[in-house]
DNA sequence: CATGAATAGTTCAATAAGTGAACTATTATA
DNA sequence: TATAATAGTTCACTTATTGAACTATTCATG
C-alpha cells in the first residue's frame, strides 16, 4: 500500500466518520444546535473564560466567524459575555447553568451513539486508535 | 479510560484534524475551490456517471444541496452533465479534462502536505490506524 | 392502457457558517 | 502624547444546507 492510497482511505474514512457524526447529533439527538456550535460550546466549557481570539485560533477560523456563533450561543442563553475589568477590550466567555446541563445531556446522548459503533473494537484498539490520532491531530497542530 | 473520555478524545483529535486538513486545502493550496466541492469532485471522479442521488446519500445531505454544489462545479467547468437516454429523469455526472487535471493537481498537493505529518509513523501504525478508521467507517455507515 | 404513485432532479426562501475590510474602543510603546 | 497594536464587532458577500413545492418522467395496478 503506497502513500498515495493511504492518504486517499485515510481522507474517505475520515469524511465519513465526520459527516456521521453530524448526523447523529441532527437525527439521534434533535438538538436545536448545530454541530458547529456544539463544538465551541464544548470548547467554552472546557476553557473557562476563553476569550474569542482563544477561540478563533483553536478553530482556524476569522474573529468575525466567531461572533456570528457566540452571538448564536448568546441568544440561545448558553453562554454569557463578561468583559475584563483590566483591560476593557477583553470579552470573557462563559458557559451558563442552562449551557452545562445542555453540553452534559448532549454529550452522554453522543456516548451512548457512538458506543454502539465502537462495540467490536477491543479495549486495545481503542486506546491504540485513540493515540493514533492524537498524534496525527498534534503533529497537525498550528507550530 | 473510560468509554466516555475515549469518545471524548476521539471527538477533539477528529474534529482538529478535519480542519486543519480544511486549512490546509485553502491556504497551502489556493485551490479556488472548497474543501466540499473538492470532495464532490473526487467522489465523482472515483464513481464516474454517477448522479445527484448518489451523492445525496453518499454524503447524507439533501439532494436540493447537490444540485447547488454541481451547479458551482459546473460553473468552473469541472464537471459536465449527461441525461439518460432510456430514461430522461437520470441526469449522469462526468469530470470534465479541465475537472481531471485539477483533481490530480490538488491530490498531489494535499499529498506531500499531509507525508510531512505522518512521517514519525511507521508502516504498520498507518496501516493499522487506516485499518481502524475503516472499521469505524463502516461501522457507521448508513445500514 | 389510463391514471395515480413513485422517482430524479430543480427552484426557492430561509438559516448557518465563513471571509475580509472597515470600524470602535482600549491599551501599549517609544 | 501621538502612534502602534490588540480585541472585538459590523457589514456585505459567498458557500452550504434544509425542506417544501414544483416539473418531468417512469412504474404499477385495477
Amino acid at each position: 500500500m503506497n502513500l498515495k492510497e493511504m492518504v486517499d482511505r485515510h481522507q474517505t474514512a475520515m469524511n465519513s466518520i465526520y459527516r456521521r457524526v453530524n448526523i447523529i447529533l441532527k437525527e439521534k439527538i434533535h438538538s436545536d444546535i448545530t454541530t458547529d456550535q456544539f463544538s465551541t460550546l464544548n470548547y467554552i466549557r472546557k476553557h473557562d473564560r476563553c476569550t474569542s481570539s482563544d477561540i478563533a485560533h483553536e478553530f482556524g477560523i476569522g474573529k468575525s466567524a466567531v461572533t456570528a456563533q457566540i452571538n448564536r450561543l448568546f441568544d440561545k442563553e448558553l453562554i454569557e459575555r463578561k468583559r475584563d475589568d483590566k483591560d476593557r477590550r477583553v470579552v470573557y466567555l462563559i458557559v451558563t447553568e442552562k449551557g452545562i446541563e445542555f453540553v452534559n445531556f448532549t454529550e452522554k446522548a453522543l456516548h451512548e451513539e457512538l458506543e454502539k459503533y465502537l462495540k467490536d473494537f477491543s479495549q486495545d484498539e481503542i486506546s491504540m486508535f485513540i493515540n493514533l490520532l492524537e498524534r496525527l491531530s498534534n503533529n497537525m497542530e498550528d507550530k
